[in-house]
DNA sequence: CTCCGTGCAAAAGGTTTGCACTGGT
DNA sequence: ACCAGTGCAAACCTTTTGCACGGAG
């Protein structure tokens, strides 16, 4: 355990650095939530995440944990990951294919490539039976590139 | 666009043969939020179908809605998509790893193979960058699928 | 005719917002 | 000391649930 330790030890350090590199206040709210995160395995919800540091922190409120968590993502201290179930987005398709989707925006649009529909699935650990799988592709759509690209155009003008 | 009429159509009728073999009713709302979400490339959201068919039936529910797609994803007419943004769970990890995901308990268990960390990308199409991507795989856990089996025993013992 | 599906209204989460205070820099 | 971060409470939005009625098989 104690090179796992020292990793989360390691994001600590990173993470107090980049705060102070952004001015960024260091609270412990923030720390312990961190480090909750880290030491999760098991994609936590916000809720879970307030559960589990009750007990360090038993008067943070829930609006402190999500808030942090944005920050946190913002900060690229810690990822989102796409949980299904909380979705509620529906589609036409139903055979295998894939989602570009535009980090900016948010907008989802679907992405059919024959070269991506037959992946040689390595073999899945921990007994998984995959029966199926779907590829989302993270970027920028062309609307939010070319806003993008305007807002730096105005900066620098 | 008499192509794409066609294959609705076509999707209209396995649906109605679809519900008649399994004496599920063919209702009005189910038809026509069928044809919604056929007619939609977007992947709308539940209340967005709503807002759609209001014209259609002003009188809908946003209840029958969410049920309606409900029964269609269970009888495979449709899809439901997995869209970040209404996800609102968080990871430790900020570097590229994909996802097995059970499609019973939904549980979500890290995937890390570097065979599927250098996917020769496409030419993204619509001028889509792409930064990144992940990849998720959907099956049975262990545990679902020891459970599964163990039904299947009961209903044949 | 019998049931399932629907509509309404209300409940149940989960997430966000406004405001005054506390704590970090 | 200043400003951002926090806590509280309430608003908000999406989704689910209970019950009575109406339409489908």
């Amino acid at each position: 355990m104690d090179a796992h330790d020292t990793l989360v030890a390691q994001r600590m350090r990173a993470f107090e650095e980049l705060c102070r590199r952004q001015g960024t206040p260091v609270t412990v709210q923030r720390r312990v939530i961190l480090e909750a995160v880290l030491a999760s395995h098991d994609h936590p919800t916000a809720d879970q995440i307030y559960d589990r540091i009750c007990g360090r922190i038993p008067e943070i409120s829930r609006t402190t944990v999500y808030r942090v968590l944005d920050t946190l993502v913002g900060l690229g201290m810690i990822g989102r990951a796409h949980h299904p179930g909380s979705a509620a987005r529906f589609d036409a398709k139903t055979h295998r294919h894939h989602h570009l989707v535009c980090t900016s925006c948010r907008k989802m649009i679907d992405y059919e490539t024959p070269e991506l529909n037959d992946l040689p699935l390595p073999e899945p650990p921990f007994g998984f039976q995959v029966t199926d799988y779907s590829i989302q592709f993270m970027g920028l759509c062309p609307d939010c590139r070319a806003a993008a690209h305007g807002r730096e155009d105005d900066s620098s003008a």
